[in-house]
DNA sequence: CGAGAACGATACGGACCGTTTCATTCGCGG
DNA sequence: CCGCGAATGAAACGGTCCGTATCGTTCTCG
């Protein structure tokens, strides 16, 4: 991943990029993403802080390439076994958000771009799109296998993954652990509900559970 | 709720704290949390900053407070129809989160609560175990009703619901409505998966809730 | 009405910001 | 091996905000 974020003004590249991105991510382990300064970074990289701002034009942008190369979005090798490769998926996952701080991070970063729309966009390309996809392909294979349903809402099941995993690392603390990856591919295993929006009734084949009556239902803003 | 993370030094008590949280609260919609500087509150506020500074320790224990009073946590009522209660849990928290600045604000204060673990604890006591506490409630008794297994893992489908919200607020951006909603909820009266963990099931007590790391016995406590 | 608490204004040194200037070093092509 | 342009690092700038301290004023309650 080659300096997404970098505004790459001047002509021939820059030559400590890799120290920086180094200092920085390890200024982020140690201390947060609160804390990190460009004069930190600059000091634990042993460059003039004229030399960042030459190159990045602010410390989110700078961030997000630290943070871009050590982010997993690998494609999911075809296993044959749709259980392991759904595994496969939440461990990747799990592992990008191991540090604690790095996990921290990228809600953090993610909330500090909501004002720059432009970064936002482009954050939300790098990190999340070419990962989504390559989990999104794993799980077709599953569908193909016979093993998900064939209406499986993927969007939905990557958002209940990252987000239980992110959750978990940030608000309840609570460890992310095999467990938990086990239970999140069980949870798409065996999981009716976890269904691709439907224009009309359903398709063909799933019959929907009795308990189940299908109320069509509008939001409501629930009284104070 | 009354200022759980103000320093209450003083005697007499805070006479425009009001002021002080509904500016808070005004900036960080606003301009989000990254943006929001003690003085920009007192100025909002038409206070002095040393009045800020008098009652709250930091800028993190100020954002907690003014988030605390909007956050929802209400016991949810006993309806007689477990589908219904578990909708109204997913609409509360979804409501917690309706406005994007807000809702980025709570992770981001999480995540720079990180190195501050006296009130990062008191943080989740104060936001997350009383609603968690009022949805396991009603969970227990749809276990109760017979319409939810009875080793349901009631943390693990709070950490599923309030992840996914989350996480598309801040992370995907998608929509939270009631699309979403209604998915969340069925997720849970169909899914097998979401059993507790193998270990004593104590029927009919309360369950305690693991909101703390605690990574095998090590409790930490705070100094009044 | 008086005491004490809470308040606001103001000033302070310090950290970082983001920018500019300028002399120095690097590294590639000739 | 040399030179030239690009990249660099040091320093200094005005600016914002930090968190603290001081001090005179205003509120509140007994």
């Amino acid at each position: 991943m080659a300096l997404v974020f970098s505004s790459g003004s001047p002509a021939g590249g820059p030559r400590s990029a890799p120290q920086i991105l180094g200092a920085a991510r390890e200024v982020l382990s140690a201390q947060g993403y609160a804390a990190l300064t460009i004069e930190a970074v600059a000091a634990a990289a042993g460059v003039g802080k004229s030399t960042i701002y030459r190159w990045w034009p602010s410390k989110e942008a700078l961030v997000a390439d630290a943070l871009a190369e050590i982010f997993r979005a690998e494609e999911i090798p075809d296993l044959g076994d749709t259980r392991a490769e759904l595994r496969h998926a939440v461990d990747m996952t799990i592992d990008n958000y191991a540090n604690e701080d790095m996990a921290a991070s990228l809600p953090a970063l993610a909330a500090g771009l909501l004002h720059h729309p432009e970064l936002l966009a482009r954050f939300r390309e790098s990190f999340l799109s070419r990962k989504r996809e390559n989990i999104a392909a794993a799980l077709r294979r599953g569908v193909r296998r016979g093993d998900l349903p064939d209406d499986l809402d993927t969007d939905l099941v990557q958002d209940v993954w990252a987000g239980t995993i992110v959750y978990r690392r940030l608000m309840t603390g609570a460890p992310l652990d095999a467990d938990l990856a086990e239970r999140l591919v069980r949870l798409v295993l065996h999981s009716p509900p976890l269904r691709a929006p439907r224009e009309e009734a359903a398709p063909g084949g799933a019959s929907p559970s009795r308990l189940d009556p299908a109320p069509e239902g509008k939001v409501r803003r629930s009284p104070g």
